[in-house]
DNA sequence: GATGAATGAGCCTTCATTCAT
DNA sequence: GATGAATGAAGGCTCATTCAT
């Protein structure tokens, strides 16, 4: 289900065999280099390491905007699934805190997941993609779970939920090397966003910020 | 105290008028600059909007690095002195929360703070600066005051309470329009913050300190 | 043989017939310009020269450096076959002074060899490398039959004889355009090469060799 | 006789006491940088070097090129002096090796004479220039002493010796840290000047080569 | 007359993108 | 469809030279 390669009625012609292997190789290998370098790495770079010319490159993805998208949307779908999966394995009470973790977890180094999400203004148009809203269906399952079961603040919403992701990635990025740190600093949130007992927060408006 | 320009020990011979304005416009305009476009931006934009030749901008800074620099010295300067300042009004009871609200409060645009303080290690050089251990000791106080009277969790130090300020900056950079959202994730991280086991006496300053 | 083209067994990756042509067209034109010009010419100027876009000298060097250093292997190289040849057709006897004379017979605009091999501390490079090492050893040949037969003192090695012949260059370019006192110059020389004591018997070509 | 001062027929105002001294300083201050450092060396650094502004630079030579200049004529307008000098102290034999002598022991590197005088084409219009005539008259009184003596060959005019000085600097340059091959170097050079026993060349020609 | 800040042209180099093989 | 050579627009930086103090 990650990537499309016979689906029919998709429109786009299906890829010739060796196409197909190259274009899940770039990706692959774009996605090590853009966390591992920036996004600023060269397109050339990213040619080079995955063996191949770098006009297919942009045979494949035609800018390389088009390809740090593309890059980006594999991960939603991928965050989605781990999301889906931890659901039914994990159960709603600490799923949510369980995809907290996963996504956490990532080495802060690879973990590119916010820098990719906000560079570039590539967000916007992420957030509209098929992939970003599957991605906030599954968030907003987990979220509705955690908070059914009482160990999330009923105040936050998808929207939130999203931010406080890519914000606590970026204090983990800054504590890289310092694990104890790090390990309180995620405590900090996770202590924020649990129920606070005695202090009945207003529901949710609908409708507020992008996913 | 930010610029000296009559101390006469520092050192530094004192810049002609015109040569100081210029400095300064450059550093008022590379702030802008850099926190709009983001640290890719290039040099001669900056000298373009400070109506200023190339070269200018090069005789002040020697490199684009430096100039990078000499715009995060600025910022934790300025952050030092009004964390100082903070102190002083509001007392160590609710300074480190004003704190946390003035630096949230910048426009999360023009709080490429993180952003700075990460980008191409500089920030390693500038932890290092004077003006970064300037701030590290404010920030110690305004820590140790919130921790003696009881309203911060006392499993934090500075290293943890900075990356915290830096994630959540980015929070809010991603919430930005969305200022309800934003209050919200900025509850989660205060609530975080608070110290957890047996003080309920001790109530919390609702959205930020008396000022 | 200067330009390996078909050889099975180099390792480097045979050109494209079009790279290949845009190479040696720059190798010509950046040796032109820069005997011309000064290795101070501009990059820009060469690929303008050379018709080509300023990347693609980039593509096929990657420095100006490399550029220079290229242009002054091939000099080298070409040196190197010349002694040979002049070894192989003039024999010991005469070759050294044949091999003289062609280098100095070289219009002495284009004769920057002197230049090239003095400038950038490329030299020290270029004497340890391949194309050095080769030119050194066809000079040695050289020199020695020319000492066993008599016809050149025998307190010079290489080293003087190197840069006796860079001064020479120097001497000639200093009279470029009048060529009776160029003559002249170089009789001094060639007489101050030859054997001196009691080897009177030994006739000194006049002129060069023949060819 | 080095630098006019005070002479009342040059129509050139006199300088201010401390005009002067900047002017000296910056000659002599020029002709170190610009033999060291090559004569790409910037003109702020020669500034710099001499404790000056750099528009006083520019104010005493219009150009960088009419620094060096300036740089060449005092070489020429020394040498002159020495070459007076050496033929009063030495007498006609000896004088004109001694003069050789003198040139070329000056330090390779510090021997940029050869440099200065091709560089630019600078060494067109110092030929011209008063201090060249001035050196071309030391010089052929030194030569003309030396082949009436009969210790120099006679088919060698001013134009001739001045290149082979050139070049011979040049040889010298290359040997640089090999005094033992230098040495060789100049021998050759010496003795191909020497009158040849037994050959008696044709005499010159009037009027030939640059001086 | 001295100073040093300002200037802009120019240099080397990189990179996303297009074109010929 | 894959390849890699070619391209030109920037970008960071330097330097001779001019201008205001």
């Amino acid at each position: 289900m990650t990537t499309d390669q016979t689906s029919p009625a998709t429109g786009v012609k299906p890829l010739r065999a060796d196409a197909r292997r190259n274009r899940a190789r770039l990706l692959e290998v774009a996605e090590a280099v853009f966390t591992e370098r920036g996004t600023g790495a060269s397109t050339e770079e990213i040619a080079r390491e995955a063996k191949v010319g770098i006009a297919t490159v942009f045979r494949h993805f035609p800018t390389k905007e088009a390809l740090l998208e593309a890059v980006l949307v594999r991960r939603l779908e991928r965050l989605a699934e781990e999301g889906r999966r931890l659901m039914a394995e994990t159960g709603p009470t600490y799923a949510l805190f369980a995809f907290f973790d996963l996504v956490l977890d990532q080495s802060p180094v690879k973990n590119a997941f916010a820098a990719a999400l906000a560079d570039a203004g590539v967000d916007v148009r992420a957030a509209t993609s098929e992939a970003g809203r599957a991605l906030g269906e599954v968030l907003t399952v987990l979220l509705d779970g955690a908070q059914q079961a009482g160990v999330v603040r009923r105040d936050l919403g998808v929207p939130e939920l999203t931010a406080i992701l890519v914000g606590t990635c970026r204090m983990l990025e800054h504590l890289d090397g310092h694990p104890e740190s790090a390990k309180r600093a995620r405590a900090v949130v996770r202590d924020g966003l649990k129920a606070r007992t005695g202090s009945p927060e207003e529901p949710l408006p609908q409708g507020g910020a992008p996913s």
